[in-house]
RNA sequence: GGCGCGUUGGUCAAGGGGUUAAGACGCCUCCCUUUCACGGAGGAAUCACGGGUUCGAUUCCCGUACGUGCUACCA
């Protein structure tokens, strides 16, 4: 008996993997972590006409930036692939042809038009949505209405069919969710749905059952979109492989958009991302922007995620992967769906920002840095550099904005606060600063404002008057941490070159 | 329409028969800071509604409303 736990992930590689996919994987990953569990990750393709190039490739690497790698997966296959539906095709029909003898599924001959014919028949306003069921499954073109000579017939000929499952008349389906607990349903109100398509493959129904069991899933985790359709899997259970070795469910709660539900389509739309990561359509060359590329921790992003939905009952919000694992519980997974707030998760961020050191920063830094067209060639000043003003950032790509002006001197000057400010006599104490501080041997914070406030005092100038200016010039706006300190940073040349040139400028405006 | 699931401030939420109904985000005020942040101290704001059960209900039960999901040869 094989005891262990072992969850799993099965993403359809249909497009960019967004905000509630993330939860989910994450769930699933703290869980196998949790009781020192298998993760693994099935790839879901058996849908030809919504397969997205590239999309496996992308759910990985966005699983690997939030440090959440699958222990099996098509990339680093374990014992029990194929991890791809495709790849696996040939294993499903045997099962549905296993539930068609069995009498628990049967043949549908249907054509497209046969099945729009039925539904324009028997829709009316009470009930928009006919379904294939045991109401009218006895007047469809089907192994149950047809004899078994012109079933064998039919399929001889290669006729298109399908396998669905015959749902019995009066059951009442009940299973246990780990989130939901009891939850049931009545048989004769879920319709038959397809097992087996026309053209071979599994539907999501068939084949999560039949791979669940292969792959000896112990626990799945999903969005709560499935619950719905958990009788049929519930079943499928029962009819093939006994309930006794069927996984624990948990229907994981929803994630809300603004205005409803949050959907992956429109990534745009509300300001803020919903995928983990860029993601480009091939088809239709569109970027949806992602977290990472916002700015986005991947600590901070998995720690938000972690916390919508669920919380450890403490007042504790910031939590480190390690923390989760150890913490999570499915018990106290909220039922309800949660409204995502882009404003929180900005917050998080903050916290990771000021959380992580100067050394697990740096290379994100630099990437920002250099992707914005600053030349790092002085790490120990990039080093210094976060140090100074990571407080002060929200999200990475702010340390472009709090930053640069380390690395090269200011372009634009915020004219509107030096106008004012600014006459003959700023101007000769700059000049005056400029020349002292030039012949100044030790250049530190403490000499700096030193010789600063003397020549205030000299010329008799309030300093604060002057600490805005001087401000501006090294800066460009009023932004920043302490002067001298940035002052000091620079350097003592580049201090006096900054003021001089801002000298010039700062007269004719 | 049917079925499923849900409902504590604007948002995330703790709590769960008797509480001043935690905390966080956001918002507001003040302090710190002669910049901007960080930080610190305060403030406004909540148990969807109606019936039960009970000495007592935000908490339990039933309805209603609302939200959300499913209702495809999509997952």
């Amino acid at each position: 008996m094989n005891n262990k736990v072992r969850v799993r992930f099965a993403p359809s590689p249909t497009g960019g993997l967004h905000l509630g996919g993330v939860r989910t994987v994450l769930y699933n990953y703290l869980f196998a972590r949790k009781h020192g569990g298998d993760f693994v990750l099935r790839i879901e393709d058996t849908d030809q006409t919504r397969y997205v190039e590239g999309a496996e490739q992308y759910i990985y690497d966005c699983l690997k930036w939030c440090g959440m790698e699958p222990d099996e997966s098509p990339l680093h296959p374990g014992e029990m692939g194929p991890y791809r539906q495709s790849e696996r095709k040939a294993m499903y029909r045997n099962y549905a042809e296993q539930l068609v003898n069995e009498g628990f599924a049967y043949y549908a001959f249907d054509t497209p038009g046969d099945l729009e014919k039925m539904r324009n028949a028997s829709r009316t306003a009470e009930n928009p949505s006919p379904q294939y069921d045991v109401k009218v499954r006895m007047q469809m073109k089907n192994s149950l209405t047809l004899t078994d000579v012109e079933v064998k017939k039919l399929l001889a000929e290669g006729t298109p069919h399908v396998i669905r499952i015959k749902m019995p008349a009066n059951e009442t389906i009940s299973f246990n969710d780990m989130i939901h607990h009891e939850v049931s349903f009545e048989s004769s109100l879920v319709d038959d749905k397809v097992l087996l398509k026309a053209d071979g493959m599994p539907t999501y129904h068939l084949a999560v059952v039949v791979d669940d069991y292969l792959m000896k899933i112990t626990h799945a985790f999903r969005g709560e979109e499935w619950l719905s359709s958990a009788p049929v899997h519930v079943l499928l259970w029962k009819y093939l492989f006994g309930l006794d070795k069927m996984p624990q469910w948990a229907h994981l709660p929803l994630i809300l958009g603004p205005n409803g539900k949050l959907s992956k389509r429109d990534g745009a739309k509300y300001g803020f991302p919903v995928f983990a990561m860029n993601w480009t359509d091939p088809k239709t060359n569109e970027l949806t922007e992602g977290f990472k590329e916002k700015g986005f921790l991947p600590e901070a992003f998995i720690n938000l995620l972690a916390v919508l939905g669920w919380n450890d009952g403490s007042e504790q919000e910031i939590f480190s992967m390690d923390e989760l694992i150890e913490k999570f519980s499915i018990d106290r997974v909220h039922k309800a769906g949660a409204r995502f707030d882009f404003e929180k998760a900005r917050w998080f961020n903050h916290e990771w920002i000021k959380k992580l050191s100067v050394k697990d920063l740096k290379p994100k830094v630099k990437d920002v840095l250099e992707a914005a067209g600053i030349n790092i060639s002085n790490e120990s000043l990039l080093e210094k550099v976060i140090e100074l003003v990571k407080d002060r950032c929200t999200l990475l790509t702010d340390f472009y904005e709090q930053g640069k002006f380390f690395f090269v001197a200011p372009g634009l000057y915020d004219e509107a606060s030096v106008k004012p400010k600014w006459d003959d006599a700023k101007k000769t104490y700059f000049e005056a600063l400029s020349v002292k501080l030039a012949a100044e041997a030790n250049f530190s914070v403490e000499n700096i404002e030193l010789i600063f406030k003397n020549i205030a005092a000299e010329k008799n100038i309030k300093p604060g008057e002057l600490q805005m200016l001087l401000r501006v010039m090294l800066v460009g706006s009023k932004i920043g941490p302490g002067v001298f300190v940035i002052s000091e940073t620079i350097g003592k040349e580049e201090t006096t070159r900054r003021i001089e040139k801002a000298i010039t400028i700062f007269q004719s405006i």
